[in-house]
RNA sequence: GGGGAAGUGGCGAAAUGGCAGACGCGCAUGCCUUAGGAGCAUGUGUCCAAAAGACGUGUGGGUUCGAAUCCCACCUUCCCCA
């Protein structure tokens, strides 16, 4: 290039420099008018292809984090277009809970107000970052329109008994003012504010998710995130075992025996006391006179800690004898009732044999206590000596009568049979997951469809007179007891049974009931006859994609897999899984750690006031792999920046100017290939969420295109093939500026109705390869050699080095490798 | 305590059995500019004045012609569970 043209370009290039601002406004304004991103049901000739993300709680701006989350949703979305499926990437709003709650008290304002104001904030950054929503299909949680739908399901379940009513302890915030699920309490403190949990009795309303504990820990159809599924799986906590009864009847109290659960049922000789937990209902009744003052003081000490540190393996053992005794069926053995808080009353029966031989933390709370210890199961060698610490594997029954001699996995069987046919006790699963508990005392919230009648009991509403609405103008303030209780208008109604004078049930569900069906309601989203019409459901589900973070994974994840198979059950889908395919985004961080509402915001908006939203989202997509998350730097947004001006630059060139100079069939081609194996490995990486690699891949070819450009020797049309690759690959992650390009170049709107550009195989290699030549291993020269030389030829060449020489001569050659267009390595000695 | 993921330049990272550090940031030098949070060019793992060479992917071992990559042990960080 000479001086003058460089002048050229450059003067060119101040008249029409890059301006992301124009032409950003420009093009969403033309793809709203022209509808490009409305979705039809089915499109002739295209498979449909369902990818979802995450919807956001509507509570504030929407940060960096936001953007990283789904810019990349939305860049694979339009991948998936450009490979030709037809697409559904809708979005909507989780607009009750907390979150809105808590900011609109915040603010003294009504939720429903609040909730409004931000959601048209989001839904305008979300426009501002260049997603490609199909807006007419919008849900809104909060809306009537949606949860008359939660309360629809929520009367089926009824019907069905998988949403019941019962008194029992609770996970109570005194923070958030409200009861949790026991997915919603992480580490023993509130998951939403941190606070440490308490436990309560109160009356709630649950979701029967443990009748599908077995199937929802079949996750072979699914093609999840390992970790994920692992998860769940611990989190549904499967354990075999059993249910064993020791008898009490000499106390002459209601109950005849306290049934244990044990996962080592071959240790049951090896009972040498039985730890109740302190809220097991017969702890009162089994505490003696002269052990009352202990107990007590006991449990109220307990009380206060939390399930935490109550089962914490560091946490020091304790317990205090009630003064009774159980009598152990098997042997007759009279054995202690000590009360301990390392048990829980929600696991298992919430009473364990206290077996030290063979459990650690019975070993140490009977060392502790000075309780006997009595091997069962013997370790290889075992001369009857004292154990030094629990021996947990298995070994041979011994001191376990007519059980003797028995290795303890078969021991096992024959001793549940044994207990099973005298009737002290059978197999039995336990697992750690409870039931899904529904009930908030909170205002934001759907209303449980339910009413108190004192004749008729508990009456649900019928379906024609849904929805419930939640009225407007409540006092919303969390007191502790659910707000809708203040609400006369809305408490008192009449028995829908019997028309006499009744009440409304006043708690709301938790919101993770609206998040269990929305991507179905997508599918259907103005349907008002019907939650969704199954076939319209059918063209999209279940999805093909989800995309979203992983903390939902035992909550969400699990129960919108739940939510599913019981609509299954009910009839109202025909598959077993919501989501064929999970891929979790990392985390956007900053030296500061995670970036969230409560953590350095970031807010979007100035970063694409001054470099523009195709910037931004390149910048974002090129931080690392998508799913590693990424570490926020104020400085790295120069380069997307300069590069994305580059791309502009090269692709304003008029590609005429190139003719005169003639073709150098070397350059001309290498550019052809280039583009070739650029097409190619830009599909693998993006269908990996491997955006960094992808933008990695166009930077070089931009380099390499610049470079031809000054030396000269590229034929127009293989330019011009060449920009038009580069604007397509880049569309996903920078969609504007390459809809400016693509008209700027001749090209039809719109850059994202194309598909990708197709490759062939053979020119996906370039014509001459680097080949390595090794010596013992060691990097000794480099050829340049024709594509596909065969080996013969590769090791003339190389034998002609004088490298290779010094490094060969004396030796004998006493193994050749060879690895077509990368390798020769020569083994010598 | 158990389980999982990860550890590569000053930084984000690439390479998943075959040239370690692509691509980018930052930095350095030079050019251009009234100016620059602008642009362009060149350089940038360590040792060595440089070349040649050697060393180099948390640590130590192993498998292999060849290991960042596979195996074993350990250390560190993060996540989940207790």
């Amino acid at each position: 290039m000479t001086s003058t043209e460089r002048q050229q370009t450059e003067s060119q290039f101040e008249v029409d420099r890059y301006d992301p601002s124009d032409l950003e406004l420009k093009w969403r304004a033309r793809w709203d008018e022209s509808g490009l991103h409305k979705t039809r049901d089915t499109v002739e000739g295209k498979p449909n292809w369902y990818a979802l993300v995450m919807f956001p709680y509507p509570s504030g701006d929407l940060h960096v984090g936001h953007w990283f989350q789904y810019v990349g949703a939305d860049a694979h979305a339009r991948f998936k277009r450009m490979e030709g499926f037809n697409v559904l990437h809708p979005q909507g709003f989780d607009a009750f809970g907390l979150p809105a709650e808590n900011a609109a008290i915040l603010n003294n304002i009504n939720p429903a107000e609040f909730t409004r104001e931000t959601i048209e904030n989001a839904r305008r950054q979300f426009r501002l970052m260049g997603t490609s929503y199909d807006w007419d299909r919008e849900i809104i949680t909060c809306e009537p329109e949606y949860y008359k739908w939660n309360q629809y399901f929520f009367l089926k379940f009824m019907e069905k008994g998988i949403a019941y009513r019962a008194d029992g302890p609770v996970n109570w915030c005194n923070s958030c003012q409200t009861t949790l699920a026991n997915e919603q309490v992480k580490d023993g403190a509130c998951e939403r504010c941190g606070t440490v949990i308490e436990r309560r009795n109160m009356t709630q309303w649950y979701f029967k998710i443990t009748d599908y504990a077995d199937e929802l820990l079949d996750m072979d159809n699914i093609d999840w995130p390992d970790r994920i599924k692992l998860m769940q799986t611990n989190w549904i906590g499967r354990s075999e075992g059993a249910d064993f009864n020791f008898d009490i009847s000499e106390y002459g109290i209601e109950a005849q025996h306290i049934t244990t659960f044990t996962t080592r049922i071959d240790t049951v000789y090896g009972v040498t006391f039985i730890v109740l937990a302190p809220e097991h209902p017969l702890v009162e009744s089994l505490t003696q006179p002269d052990q009352a003052e202990a107990v007590q003081a006991y449990i109220a000490s307990a009380a206060a800690a939390s399930e935490v540190e109550r089962t914490s393996t560091e946490r020091e053992k304790t317990g205090v004898p009630t003064g009774s005794y159980a009598i152990n069926p098997l042997n007759g053995d009279r054995v202690p009732i000590l009360v301990g808080d390392y048990v829980l009353a929600s696991y298992g029966t919430g009473a364990v044999m206290g077996v030290p031989a063979h459990d650690e933390r019975d070993f140490v709370f009977a060392t502790k206590y000075d309780l006997p210890i009595r091997v069962v199961v013997a370790p290889d060698g075992w001369d009857g000596s004292d154990l030094e610490e629990a021996y947990l594997a298995p070994g041979a029954q011994v001191n376990s009568g007519e059980f003797d001699g028995l290795n303890s996995t078969e021991g096992m069987q024959k001793i549940s049979d044994k207990i099973e046919a005298e009737g002290w006790g059978h197999r039995t699963i336990s697992y750690k997951m409870r039931d899904w508990l529904i009930s908030r005392q909170r205002y934001w919230g759907t209303p449980i469809p339910v009413v108190y009648c004192d004749d008729c009991g508990t009456v649900p509403v019928p379906v024609d007179q849904l929805p419930v609405e939640l009225p407007r103008e409540a006092q919303f303030k969390p007191t502790g007891r659910s707000p809708l209780i203040d609400d006369e208008s809305f408490v008192n109604t009449t028995c829908p049974r019997c028309g006499k004078p009744a009440k409304r049930e006043t708690d709301t569900m938790d919101t993770f009931m609206d998040s269990s069906w929305y991507h179905l309601r997508f599918t259907d989203p103005h349907n008002d006859d019907a939650p969704f019409d199954l076939e319209r459901a059918k063209n999209w589900m279940p999805v093909h994609r989800y995309m979203g973070g992983v903390e939902h994974a035992v909550m969400h994840l699990l129960y919108s897999r739940f939510f599913n198979k019981a609509l299954r059950d009910l009839g109202i889908v025909d598959f077993d899984e919501p989501y064929t395919r999970l891929f979790n985004q990392g985390i956007m961080t900053t030296e500061g750690g995670k970036i969230s509402k409560r953590n350095r915001p970031m807010p979007a908006d100035p970063l694409v006031e001054r470099f523009g939203t195709d910037t931004v989202r390149t910048y974002l997509m090129f931080l690392g792999p998508w799913g590693d998350g990424g570490m926020w730097s104020d400085e790295g947004m120069n380069g997307p920046s300069r590069w994305l001006n580059r791309v502009w630059d090269l692709a304003n060139r008029d590609p005429e100017r190139l003719g005169s100079v003639p073709v150098d069939n070397a350059v001309d081609s290498g550019i052809l290939r280039g583009g070739h194996a650029l097409s190619k490995k830009a599909v693998v990486d993006f269908e990996a969420f491997k955006f960094n690699t992808v933008i990695a891949g166009l930077m070089e070819y931009t380099n390499e295109l610049a470079k031809a450009w000054d030396a000269g020797g590229v034929s127009p049309a293989t330019w011009s093939e060449a920009i038009e690759r580069t604007l397509l690959i880049l569309a996903p992650i920078a969609p504007h500026i390459t809809e400016e390009l693509w008209e700027r170049t001749g090209h039809e709107f719109s850059i994202h109705s194309q598909s990708l550009p197709s490759w062939k195989e053979d020119l996906t290699m370039a014509e001459t390869v680097t080949i390595v030549v090794q010596i013992n291993g060691k990097l000794r020269a480099r050829l340049e050699m024709p594509a596909d030389s065969t080996e013969d030829q590769v090791a003339a060449v190389a034998m002609a080095e004088s490298n290779v020489q010094a490094h060969t001569e004396g030796k004998q050659i006493r193994k050749q490798i060879y690895v077509p267009n990368k390798l020769l390595n020569l083994v010598v000695g």
